[in-house]
DNA sequence: AATCTTCTTGACCGATTGGTCAGCTTGTGT
DNA sequence: ACACAAGCTGACCAATCGGTCAAGAAGATT
């Protein structure tokens, strides 16, 4: 808090003042964070088919990992330690999105737009591959010749998540 | 090291009696779990074709995601923090073991074996996903209705995983 | 101008942390 | 039997942690 307190450039009892305890400030942290990756699932609804639904999702996540890399590693975070302050968020909202994108995914296969895969699994997929990006940036960066990946080279792992996915479901 | 010294059932001071620092019991942790994801990597060398060769390395990683899920923890909280304590691993053995994989792989493409993808972003999916089991274990559970994965559920989850990768690089 | 609420601050607190140290016990070589 | 090293332990320490509190400063309302 003292640190966070000095960053901000106010005093810590200040910070106290609008935060009353650590807990409370982490917990809107996480809150944004969760947020901010509901929204990239506008992309997935309105898709007619897997192939353009499930590669604009797959770019607004790789696009919320190159610019959200440490809230990607907050939320990472908080649910390796067994999600100690938003587990009702994952058995609220995450569980209900999780259950209506797998509907949809299921009407793609039942439609033969795609493999029949099972969407629960393709979803951890997604989410795995995607903020691999943002969590282990700082492994990506040291393999990548201790830099981190250019502009360039964001669209070069962009366009292979989405190459071997798409192509994985048989979507494309 | 107190709470540690406690569940081994000695005196904290014995515990620094053989490891002197924290820092050193922790860093005899990571390497630990780092041989064991080296020791996986046989799978791929002897492997005459990419989908037996990847296939082989998704099955290992899952079951040490499975068997060891605290110690893919440890590594991802570590690499998250930006390798304070091993970053002469991932400059070393690290990017040793991933030129030579690397290599593999591009020669499996140059055979005409597998599609011509971007081998190094393969394997951070291989990695991604087998690890996103572990690390990501309480999500997982939590959507699978508050019950850890099942042998057979974690048979699911291998057989997807291995089917969605090996397609999507053309292996099968 | 007077009153009250909101905001701001330095000083302080108990609890916990990783680590130390002198002295004890146990094991080993002669 | 002796000496020496290795292993073990309780008591202790400085540093840091999240959080509190009384008192003052700034704004708003009448």
């Amino acid at each position: 808090m003292q640190l966070i307190a000095d960053i901000a450039g106010l005093p810590k009892a200040n910070l106290h003042y609008y935060f009353a305890t650590k807990e409370e400030l982490y917990r809107r942290v996480v809150q944004e964070i969760f947020e901010i990756w509901l929204d990239a699932a506008a992309s997935f609804d309105d898709a007619p088919d897997p192939a353009t639904g499930i590669g604009a999702y797959i770019d607004a996540k790789m696009e919320i990992s190159r610019r959200h890399p440490n809230g990607s590693k907050v939320w990472a975070s908080e649910v390796m330690h067994g999600a100690p302050v938003i587990q009702d968020y994952l058995e609220g909202t995450l569980r209900d999105w999780t259950d209506g994108r797998i509907a949809v995914i299921q009407a793609w296969i039942d439609a033969g737009q795609m493999a029949p895969i099972d969407p629960r699994h393709l979803l951890y997929m997604l989410w795995a591959t995607t903020q691999h990006y943002a969590d282990f940036g700082h492994q990506v960066a040291t393999l990548n010749f201790g830099r981190p990946l250019s502009n360039a080279e964001w669209q070069i792992a962009k366009d292979n998540v989405k190459q071997i996915i798409l192509r994985g479901i048989g979507a494309i």
